[in-house]
RNA sequence: GGACAGGUGGCUGAGUGGUCAAAAGCAGCAGACUGUAAAUCUGCCGACCCAUGCGGUCUACGGAGGUUCGAACCCUCCCCUGUCCA
């Protein structure tokens, strides 16, 4: 590839590129010298469970392992101890060590489904952060001033909204940046939440008599509900080593307009391709759910490969078009002493967390019924929670709650 | 250290002695409509229980006490946050 071919593939998709012409610069020079350019990314520890938002940033490394470079997958085990002041975090409880190294592997497993093992380095940054003195520190903190600091949009808001700063949040930044000055870093990658941290480590390297940084940040992906970013504590992810079938009903759950931005940061598609499926449903000549659908079986080929996903498509379309019960719906058998209130049913079966949720969702018209094993199956709305049935009496019963679906069948059969 | 303003359900935010499990909005859940999309409409939305009734029990308005037949609302002390001053 040549130089501007590099460049253009490093920077396809990214949010913003600080500086292009610096990148390269640092591309000629490594083609030159031979030298792989060294790119860190931060991890945070706590986070072992990667999700599809977590690959935007990971298919971004890739993408530069692919051309030869080295890089760093740094999990933040000393600044998870402060906390990224981002988000509505509170104060992380400090992990053991064991604890970090255990998710450290857990972290291996999945980063390398997308990554070159060779072309990783793992580290983590207790190792030098560890090791600073307090005059280290002092020494740190005098290269940073408050007013620079503050200018970070979350600072800034919280002092704005009056809400606490705690002071040590503010080393966050200093710790992170530190990072690139102790690994000599020559680009680093983040989300575009990110950016005010990269740009603490692209100013602290000249203090340290090094060049700086070039700094990359890649857009935050939306969750399945299109608007709040993807995470696990929202429930609104999709995880890279969830089920093929789980992975292909999350994603063709999310809305049409998300779909194409999913197509842009979860595929390896160039946005021409991209405008070209978008403007063949715009025409009318491609119907959006196919669409939807040919991207799910993309991203799910991914991790599990392109026969599990096929099969999840496979089995989508039987389910959900064609109603027909999922093959791998697991029968509990149940014993029944005569006729039981519906709503006692779905309690005792835990279908239901408890009778009073219960009979909230049967009033709400959001339990149905099928007896025997018909499929698919002749659905019966029920709504009343306090109808009695005797269950023992069919060998097989369907229960579809909310979305769910259970089946029983009696032990006496 | 001082003065002042605040702390209400997942969030925002009303309520200032009973009719408050607490307005309203958002989020969430369920249903209708669909393409398991979006938009829209409807219902639910502290927990639990049954005899399912405009039923009952418990927990809840920063914490602990107190006044009162009765407190989210009044009093006392404490904790937390913010603003201004030093």
């Amino acid at each position: 590839m040549t130089i501007d071919e590099q460049l253009a593939y490093l920077t396809k998709g990214a949010e913003e590129t600080i500086r292009a012409e610096e990148l390269r610069a640092k591309l000629e020079r490594a083609a030159k010298t031979g030298k792989p350019l060294l790119v860190k990314v931060g991890f945070d520890p706590t986070a072992p469970d990667i999700h599809l938002g977590h690959t935007v940033l990971i298919r971004k490394m890739k993408h530069f392992q692919d051309l030869g470079h080295r890089v760093i997958f740094l999990i933040g085990d000393f600044t998870g101890l402060i906390g990224d002041p981002s988000g509505q975090n509170v104060t992380r409880k400090p992990m053991t060590p064991e604890q970090i190294t255990a998710n450290a592997e857990t972290y291996k497993k999945q980063v390398f489904k997308i990554l070159d093992h060779k072309k990783t380095q793992v580290d983590f940054n207790s190792k030098w952060l560890g090791q600073l003195t307090g005059r280290d520190w002092i020494t740190l903190c005098s290269k940073y001033t408050v007013a620079r600091i503050l200018e970070r949009d979350d600072f800034s808001k919280r002092m704005k909204e009056q809400r606490p700063i705690a002071i040590h949040e503010l080393l966050y930044p200093l710790a992170q940046g530190y990072d690139s000055v102790a690994l000599e870093c020559d680009v680093e990658l983040g989300g575009t939440d990110q950016k005010f941290n990269l740009l603490v480590g692209r100013n602290l390297q000249p203090e340290y008599g090094q060049e700086s940084q070039v700094i990359m940040t890649m857009p935050i992906l939306e969750g399945l509900d299109g608007v709040q970013k993807m995470s696990k504590s929202l429930g609104n992810y999709v995880g890279i080593n969830e089920p093929p079938a789980e992975m292909f009903g999350k994603l063709m759950s999310i809305s049409d307009d998300l779909m194409w931005r999913y197509h842009l940061l979860l595929t390896d598609m160039t946005p021409a391709q991209i405008d070209e499926l978008k403007k063949s449903v715009a025409a009318g000549t491609a119907h959006p759910l196919d669409m939807k659908k040919a991207l799910a079986r993309r991203i799910v080929a991914d991790f599990h490969g392109v026969n599990a996903a096929a099969q999840a498509e496979k089995d989508f379309e039987a389910q959900f078009q064609k109603e027909t019960l999922p093959s791998d719906l697991p029968t509990q058998p149940f014993e029944a002493s005569g006729p039981l209130k519906l709503y006692r049913f779905l309690a005792d079966t835990g279908v239901a967390p408890s009778g009073s949720v219960a009979q909230r969702k049967i009033k709400e018209g959001a339990v149905d019924l099928c007896f025997g094993d018909a499929d698919p199956p002749k659905w019966e709305r029920v709504t009343d929670p306090t109808l009695e049935i005797d269950f023992g009496k069919y060998s097989v019963v369907t229960v579809r709650f909310g979305k769910r679906l259970h089946r029983f069948h009696s032990k006496r059969n």
